[in-house]
DNA sequence: GTAAGGATTGGC
DNA sequence: CCAATCCTTACT
């Protein structure tokens, strides 16, 4: 079994809420295995939460369309969108069916950025709804770390957003090994 | 069909 | 500070 690995996360862990999983993830490896064979291991280390129709900062607040369709997907799956005509922003779809949740991943060990972060990995639009738990090229695998600490701050480049919501300390960074 | 603007980055 | 660069969306 090529792909084989034990310590993939299943589906049943980007289920639940945005909010539970972006502190779980934080440590976690991304892995992501390259057309040639070559792999790459990195911890996530900078998440941000994006959550619900409420969430006015969230591109599902603006309803339902085929771009953000895939957020409205039980959680598990990728949701890849280009962002500035240049930058593809990662983010995987988080929670039940029909609940739009979606965690931006903004930095990885040693890569802080979205757009450098995908330019990293190598991932497109052909990413879209890449399903992580049986994916080939691209999925989670478990590390525990711990006494983990994190700090949340406000998410980057959402001021149209509003005060509540461009407020609101929904980007984690992790600040222990 | 047309136009506006963006979950960023790197260079000045 | 600001341009690069193009897809998505909301209009006419």
């Amino acid at each position: 079994m090529p792909n084989a690995c034990f310590n993939r996360l299943s589906k049943s862990f980007f289920e639940r809420d945005v909010l539970d999983i972006c502190p779980d993830i934080l440590g976690k490896y991304l892995v992501r295995k390259f057309d040639d064979g070559r792999i790459l291991r990195k911890k996530i280390t900078e998440v941000e939460a994006y959550r619900g129709h409420e969430d006015l900062a969230c591109h599902a607040s603006k309803g339902r369309t085929p771009r953000t369709e895939i957020m409205f997907h039980s959680g598990g799956v990728i949701y890849i969108y280009l962002v500035y005509g240049m930058y593809w922003m990662l983010n995987i779809v988080s929670g039940p069916d029909d609940h739009p949740q979606a965690l931006l991943i903004r930095s990885l060990e040693g890569c802080t950025g979205p757009g450098k972060v995908t330019k990293l990995l190598e991932t497109g639009k052909d990413f879209y709804g890449e399903d992580l738990g049986i994916s080939s090229r691209l999925w989670i695998e478990e590390n525990d770390i711990p006494g983990k600490t994190f700090i949340t701050t406000p998410r980057v480049g959402v001021d149209y957003a509003g005060d509540y919501w461009k407020n609101i300390n929904w980007r984690f960074q992790l600040s222990s090994q």
